[in-house]
DNA sequence: TGTACATCAGTGAACGCGCGTTCACTGATGTAC
DNA sequence: TGTACATCAGTGAACGCGCGTTCACTGATGTAC
């Protein structure tokens, strides 16, 4: 008889509801997994994931109803990614200089490194199923509010009015999530192109800046007009 | 025995190819109605969009290999409908005054009047099979590259160089796509929500225009990292 | 112009397969006494 | 602490169904003479 490993001992330790939470967890992977190989979410099915998690395909129905519960446990899980960025951005405070190229890096690595779970925001966001739709973009919305404070908290634009704050905020998510699935579909190894697109969306990132700097309401809406467009 | 109705007499005159050609657009027609009815392309089926167009599954063999095929057609339409809509700003020409509320406006139309369309693109952009979201990027590519030239014909940012006038029109560009959803999942009859949404986008498009007018090459980095951010 | 033959868009039937879902079950974990 | 029972995460088998794909076909359209 095999003497079990402390691994094996410590797993026999675990009450039913921690192995539940487990299993539970490694179906979310399964499909985080399964979108990795290239399949899209909303192509999944419930056997395909239960088997990549090694399981039964009924096992399934003990943790979720359907894919669309577990697109959502998937949701949730990104929403704490996004606020686990804006902590870390946050920490890197108000550098004095080329601060947005130094945002545009940390985020650039935070794509890949989370690798899945924005290929899977990415590819539901605008498709897919009306219910995961919808909760991310519910979940963006609050990201966006949460950068909207940080911005009035550090003091970045101090004259501007909240609402306006937001709409600027938008912006920048907007061009920000718009990145990732061009960053996550760059063939790898290609330093050149890498840098070429870093720098594109770093510039892009200093034109609404510098546009919210010069944004003044009503008044500034004149001025643009007069550049001509 | 009937006498033909003028448009089956009609119907009748079609040579062999005429009447492929039509199976073949109702084919399109059916797997943009079903899009229409909240599927996504990703998960239709062969079967199904045959059904959908009123004939035998396997007819679908006779103008399609496999639905992605069927997917880049729908993506050729897509690249037309684009130009259109270029085309048609194009001729609202240069107005002095509220440029940018008038060019939303008419996009805003644009975006509900080819609404199955803007639904297939917005969810095949970054979502399911990779050779469908590249040939959009690539038409994106194109459009963003079109709208420059008409950047530079009309002389609006004369002095900047043709390299980052792309670069703004892929923003506004990004913008304008990733308000298309947004608009596509307004609730009908909402004329408050609509107005919100539109004074949003006309703001946002404001702030980017207004930095691109700011914004000279490598020199004005320094002033928008003066800004505090 | 009329006839005989070729083409080919669309048909109808059939196939094997993986799907979602159900059912009765097993046996380890948890609980009450 | 030990025992008897309840719970319930995961199993194994089965179902009916729609899928993609194949095959031989039909009959109107097109072509060659």
């Amino acid at each position: 008889m095999p003497v079990p490993s402390p691994a094996a001992k410590r797993q026999d330790t675990l009450t039913r509801s921690e192995r539940k939470d487990l299993t539970r967890a490694s179906l979310l992977q399964a499909a985080l997994d399964l979108i990795g190989e290239g399949r899209s979410f909303t192509s999944l099915g419930i056997r395909e994931i239960a088997r990549e998690a090694g399981m039964v395909p009924n096992a399934f129905y003990r943790h979720f109803r359907n894919t669309d519960e577990l697109g959502l446990a998937l949701v949730e899980e990104m929403g704490i990614t996004l606020r686990r960025l804006l902590r870390e951005a946050r920490q890197t405070g108000v550098a004095p200089n080329d601060m947005v190229r130094r945002s545009v890096q940390v985020y650039y690595q935070y794509v890949k490194q989370n690798r899945l779970q924005f290929l899977f925001i990415s590819s539901e966001r605008s498709g897919g199923s009306r219910i995961l739709r919808l909760a991310i973009r519910n979940d963006v919305i609050h990201f966006t509010n949460e950068m909207a404070q940080d911005f009035r908290r550090l003091g970045v634009y101090p004259d501007m009015p909240t609402s306006s704050l937001q709409m600027v905020c938008g912006l920048i998510v907007t061009t920000m999530l718009a990145a990732a699935p061009e960053i996550l579909d760059l063939p790898p190894e290609q330093p050149l192109l890498e840098q070429e697109m870093t720098e594109n969306f770093v510039q892009q990132l200093q034109v609404v800046l510098l546009g919210a700097g010069c944004w003044k309401e009503k008044s500034s809406r004149k001025n643009i007009d007069q550049i001509g467009l």
